[in-house]
DNA sequence: TCTAGTCTTCTTGTATACAAGTCTTGCAGT
DNA sequence: ACTGCAAGACTTGTATACAAGAAGACTAGA
């Protein structure tokens, strides 16, 4: 498990919260694993009460299985659940982008397109996660934009199935292409072309349901 | 707050969890009041820890606010909110009973039938927390054939919003064209036609959208 | 009278102690 | 050797004690 420092003004529970989620998504607590309130309590340097809260919060969504009273462990990786979360990820985000359409001010795509900018610094980078980070701030721009931002907080709680996926695929090969799928979205939304940006949208999430496949694969014993 | 019956091997969180809830939407605790984890989790007879528990969870999606080493409120009715929670639901069970025109298997469809014969039972009633469940129950089931059932999960969540203001405005007139609405519901999935399941659905969750404007001026004191 | 400061009392946040359930391990009896 | 039971070492669940921050009231001083 890696300690990132703690931000100011976070409590222990958030900080918990957010080294947990780091720590399934780079699976760095692997899938299968057992995991337990104490042990990551000590590792961090808190006590079980802040590290509870984040497990319980992690195990609403079945990123985290609570057994009650027996254990807990790092679910194997459901592919149900990942295509369920893409499932709602593509309806959810080709909505928004249709309202994108509408909504988005100059000032908006600026922010964006300086996202985007952000994004080709970190192309060739093995250290994806920044990628990672940019990639999320994008999309939950687009879902500020349409005024949808509570629904995209509660979208991130089910996309962690994905992003873990995500975390296993991603070479800098395909990192190139979805910045582009990025450049035309936002050309798509600056020429108020609905039907285009959907399009986009549904092309651009897709790209990771090919990896699924080949991943089991490569790493069949983090699969169920 | 009314203290329902402990159900067999529920946890205290569990309990804690549902007692607020129904508390929020039915107005007992009204939007705007003030909430103490301490009052609450004496009333419940309970400690502090598991109604801290379920505060944290139903803050996350912002029906309860939590201000730290300040105090804890139900937020007034936010219409944003409630238009997001709605614009959510609308998508997602849209697309989900077009799935279930493909899904749903005979056995399916007489759960449905039978869910609506008893929603009729209590269609005079004036207690309409039964219809609620019921109608809670039967959309639950459209996620469940399309095998949904985590997305139905986290809707539930972010729908305590709509729900609230359901409760405020269900009358047996209303009722009765819900129901209506079941039923051609559960004949357009039988007849497999995806295109009339999807507007029908439509319409029924459109029901909702135009109470809220009198509600406002029925209880202007409980909107923001 | 007004203002500044402090103290009391509330809140939530965190740590710790204890309860209760589950599984394993080892020992005793057959 | 095998079976059954009991003790212990885990787990998570719950209760309680304490810490820290915020707000208001009250007092002392100008």
């Amino acid at each position: 498990m890696k300690l990132l420092e703690r931000l100011p003004r976070e409590s222990s529970g958030e900080y918990a919260l957010r080294i947990i989620k780091e720590s399934i998504i780079s699976l760095e607590l692997p899938p299968g694993s057992q995991i337990s309130e104490s042990e990551l309590a000590a590792e961090m340097g808190l006590s079980r009460t802040p590290v509870r809260e984040a497990l319980i919060e992690l195990s609403k969504v079945k990123i985290v299985d609570i057994q009650p009273q027996k254990k807990s462990t790092i679910p194997l990786i459901d592919y149900e659940m990942v295509e369920e979360s893409r499932f709602m990820r593509s309806l959810l985000e080709c909505a928004v982008v249709e309202l994108d359409c509408e909504m988005a001010a100059p000032a908006d795509l600026d922010r964006l397109r300086e996202n985007i900018r952000v994004q080709n610094l970190y192309l060739d980078d093995f250290y994806s996660t920044q990628l990672l980070t940019l990639d999320n701030e994008f999309h939950g721009m687009l879902f500020s934009i349409a005024r949808k931002s509570q629904i995209f907080a509660l979208m991130q709680n089910i996309s962690i199935h994905f992003d873990r996926v995500r975390s296993m695929a991603l070479s800098s090969v395909k990192n190139l292409k979805i910045v582009q799928d990025h450049v035309d979205l936002v050309d798509a939304i600056e020429r108020r072309d609905p039907a285009a940006a959907k399009a986009l949208m549904e092309k651009h999430l897709n790209r990771y349901r090919i990896d699924a496949a080949a991943l089991r694969a490569e790493y069949p014993q983090y699969f169920k």
